[in-house]
DNA sequence: GGTCTGGCCTTGTTTGTACAAGTTCCCCTA
DNA sequence: TAGGGGAACTTGTACAAACAAGGCCAGACC
C-alpha cells in the first residue's frame, strides 16, 4: 500500500467522503491533480481509475470526472468473510460450529472443488447476538485438517486459516438468490418455515486458482443486503436465469 | 470498440473461452503478448486488466497470470435492463404496464431523485411466458413525459428511452436482498403470499450523474439469480446491515 | 536427501511524450 | 435572440524506458 497512485487515490477518496468534492460536482482535471501531487499524469490516471472501479466517480471522454457517491466498499475480505465485514462495520459478531464431518464429495462438489473427499461444516453466525446467517460450507480435503484444527469458537475462519497455515483466499465466484427456509434453516435462524432467506453460494480459490471451499450461506431476510455500484463499461454483476 | 487494447482483450477472451488457455493454466507473459501483437507492454497490460476486471484471469506480482474461469458477463445493460439481458441470453421476454400515475414524491424519493413530482409505473415482466418480475419504478419528472409516451407494450424501457430522447443510463447503484411476497406481489407473480422474492432496488443516473429512476424489482424465487466474480483487491460488491 | 541461495523471469509502478476523440463554452453571425 | 462554428480544455489511447518487487527454479551446499 505504498504505491504512489494508491496514496493519491486514498487522499482523493478521503476528500470526497469529507465533502470537499460533493456528490455531483466535478473532480479537478488530471493535469491539475498531477501538478498538485507532483506526479505524472499516468499515475494520477491510475489513482482515479481506482475510484472509478469503486463506483465513487464516473468519467467520460472529454468531460471532467463526476463525483457519483459517498461511502464505498473496501476489501475483498469484506465480501468474503462475514466476520471481517461485520467487525469493520463495528457490529458485534459471534458464531459457533454446529456440526462438522468428513464425507465423500458429491458429483457437484467434485466438479467445483476437485477433491474426492470433503469436510462439511455447519456454522451459525450472529450479529448483535441475533442469529442472522447459516453457513453450510464444504472444504477441499487438502485444507480440511487446518479447518478442523481451528478452535470451535473461531470467529473468522478466513483469518484463522491465514494465521495457522498462511492460506489466502484470493478469488471468489458468488451466486445470489432467494429461497424459502427449510425446517432446519427455520429452527436455527429462529424464523418460520418457508419464510424468505437471502442465499449466497460461493466458490473460493487461492491465489493459484485452486478451489478451497464451496459454501451455501443463508441470511435471515431483513438482516443483510448486498450493495453494488456499476457503470456502463464496467459491470461485474450479472443476472442468471435458473433452471 | 476500435481501441487496440480492446481488440487484444477480445482475442484473448475468445482464446480462453475456446480452451486455448484452459482454466488453471498460465497466460503468456506480457512480453510474449506484446511481441505477438506488436504492441507496447502498456497496451497489453490494459488488455489483460480488462480480463482481470471481468474475473476471467487472476494476477500476482512475480508470477504468470492464471486463467480463472470460463464464460463471463458483458454489458452494463445486461444488469440494468431486464429485457436486454433476457434477449441476449436467448430468452423469450414479455411485459406489460399494469398501472401508471403521476404523484408527489415521498421524502425518500425526493432525496434519491431530487424531483418533487414523480411518475410511478408498475410493470409485470415475463420470461418464456411465465411472470417472473414485478417492477415498481419511480421516474424523475424531467423524464416522465418520455416514459408516458412509450407504447404500453414496450419491451425494453431502456432502449425505448434511448431511441426516443437519446437518454443513456450510465451509472447504477443496486441493493439486493430477500423479502416475503405481499398480497399484490403474490397475486401478480402467481405465488403464495409470504413466499420468498429476490428484491433488487436501484437508482440509475445519466452520464452527468443526474438521477433518472428509482426502482423496486421483485423476482420470483427460483427464476433468476445474480452472479459476481471478485478478487482480492478488486471488489465491487458489499454487504450492508439493515436496520 | 533436504534445504538454502542466487539469478532469472514476470508483474507492478512511475515518468514522459504524443496524438485522438469528445465536451464545454464563448463569440460571432444571421 | 437563437443558432452555428470553433477554440480551448479534458479524458482516452498508445508507445517507450527504467527500476522495483515478488515468484520460480536450478544448482550448490550441508
Amino acid at each position: 500500500m505504498a504505491a504512489r497512485y494508491e496514496l493519491i487515490a486514498a487522499e482523493l477518496r478521503d476528500e470526497i467522503l469529507a465533502g470537499v468534492h460533493p456528490v455531483g460536482s466535478q473532480l479537478p482535471s488530471e493535469a491539475e491533480l498531477a501538478a498538485r501531487y507532483s506526479a505524472a499524469r499516468g499515475t494520477v490516471r491510475q489513482a482515479v481509475a481506482v475510484l472509478a472501479a469503486e463506483g465513487l466517480v464516473g468519467s467520460r471522454q472529454g468531460a471532467r470526472r463526476i463525483v457519483l457517491g459517498g461511502e464505498r466498499s473496501q476489501s475483498f475480505a469484506e465480501l468474503h468473510s462475514f466476520a471481517q465485514w461485520a467487525r469493520s462495520k463495528g457490529h458485534r459478531v459471534g458464531g459457533e460450529v454446529l456440526g462438522q464431518r468428513r464425507r465423500r464429495a458429491g458429483p457437484a462438489e467434485l466438479v467445483r472443488l476437485g477433491s474426492p473427499e470433503v469436510l462439511e461444516v455447519l456454522r451459525l453466525r450472529t450479529l448483535e447476538g441475533e442469529p442472522v446467517l447459516l453457513e453450510r460450507t464444504v472444504y477441499a480435503s487438502w485444507i480440511a485438517g487446518a479447518v478442523e484444527a481451528l478452535p470451535p469458537d473461531c470467529v473468522s475462519v478466513t483469518q484463522g486459516l491465514y494465521e495457522s497455515v498462511g492460506l489466502v483466499f484470493a478469488y471468489g465466484e458468488h451466486l445470489i438468490d432467494a429461497v424459502a427456509a427449510g425446517s432446519e434453516d427455520a429452527r436455527l435462524l429462529g424464523v418460520r418455515r418457508g419464510s424468505p432467506l437471502l442465499r449466497q453460494r460461493r466458490v473460493t480459490t487461492t491465489q493459484e486458482g485452486r478451489p478451497v471451499e464451496w459454501s451455501d450461506d443463508r441470511y435471515r431476510a431483513g438482516s443483510v443486503a448486498f450493495s453494488i455500484r456499476n457503470s456502463i463499461g464496467a459491470n461485474p454483476l450479472t443476472r442468471l436465469a435458473l433452471s
